[in-house]
DNA sequence: TTGTCAACTGACTGAATGTTCGGTAAACAC
DNA sequence: GTGTTTACCGAACATTCAGTCAGTTGACAA
């Protein structure tokens, strides 16, 4: 045969992305300064220099892991059904988006969200991560401005409500829990847009 | 005279109070395992061994900080405004009164928000705060049984989202830009009890 | 002037940390 | 079989870390 099998069994073992998934989860157990290379090497069961063999070091796995989160933000912000429309209706796409991309990506998006700046990595990730933020407000500001938002609350108080609510998601939400992604977008708009009183 | 004046002009310098209120700013700017001592004997302005002085380590330093938040948690659950009325009522008045400790005691709450369960007083923190969230959760349980809460969304969903948003406060919140925990409480409340929509 | 004491410095220690490197065993290609 | 590649180990590396301790400084009391 000319082409031998390429997914022929090959050797066990780990490769970058599986480094990567198993290291993420132990940063947000750990927190990323509270893990060091040691706990990542007992959780993938191999010894500390094995994982320099897959990926260059500790701020690298960090870096890949905030953009596998920022990249399904901007994919978000970019789509059409967030340009056109009633500005109350973007909102409420994007919210619903928002909290996909929050269970879908829920260990990379955790990671984003506990970033604090202490390295030009996370200093980078917290700017891309301020666009993100700013496009929020302007489309809050939008749904205001159209009469859409009760107007008795400022709506830059309303933005970090609003996303404040979407963001403490990844502190809590277990996909073995049963609820999905829109069972959670339902009740949070539910409550945000309706309210929690009969 | 017998008393020498107690309030005279002392050598000015620090004391347990002034390094811990210093320290929880640095624990809160860049994480508490990101933080050395050296970074924190940097923002006092003393060499690290002048900490030592005042306060015996840096995981006391946590303890004392974190003591300070669930301290002001648990005289809320204590509170008899807390145990009396409608559910619906004593809710309102608990999250009034989480958004008012947490905006009293910021940097005490957000460093608590961020603890992951490393050692064993971080642990002894989380059983604290398990403490409050079980509160919480039987309350909006009780409100929920007395039908002041809408039917279709999960009891346990409800808690979670809604003390999700009152701690997402931490993230944000600066009190220099004027809204005070009121002004805060008052938004959230608008929002979470009777929705955003006009 | 002398003594006391709170507040601090500077030099240090042992342990932990992220990373490098020489070597190696097993799987595969030929 | 022979050579190559993949995935890893063990020992070391320089650095950083929390914490210690003997000594110094300066304000104040007597």
């Amino acid at each position: 045969m000319a082409t031998p099998t390429p997914t022929r069994q090959r050797r066990r073992g780990h490769d970058p992305e599986s480094v990567l998934s198993i290291a993420v989860g132990v940063f947000n157990e750990r927190g990323y300064d509270g893990t060091s290379m040691e706990d990542l090497a007992r959780a993938l069961g191999v010894t500390k220099s094995a994982i320099y063999y897959h990926v260059p070091g500790k701020e690298q796995l960090l870096a890949r892991a905030l953009d596998r989160a920022l990249d399904g933000l901007s994919e978000m912000v970019a789509d059409q059904r967030a340009a056109s429309g009633p500005a109350i209706e973007r909102l409420e796409w994007v919210v619903r988006q928002s909290v996909r991309i929050l269970v879908d990506r829920l260990p990379y998006v955790t990671l984003l969200l506990r970033v604090r700046g202490n390295s030009h990595t996370e200093q980078a990730a917290l700017e891309r991560r301020r666009e993100f933020d700013a496009f929020i407000s302007r489309l809050v500001k939008e749904a205001a401005a159209e009469g859409s938002i009760r107007p008795d609350v400022d709506p830059a108080l309303v933005t970090r409500l609003l996303f404040g609510t979407v963001n403490s998601i990844a502190d809590w939400y277990q996909p073995s829990r049963g609820a999905s992604s829109d069972d959670v977008a339902d009740a949070l708009l539910k409550m945000a847009f309706n309210g929690l009183r009969v």
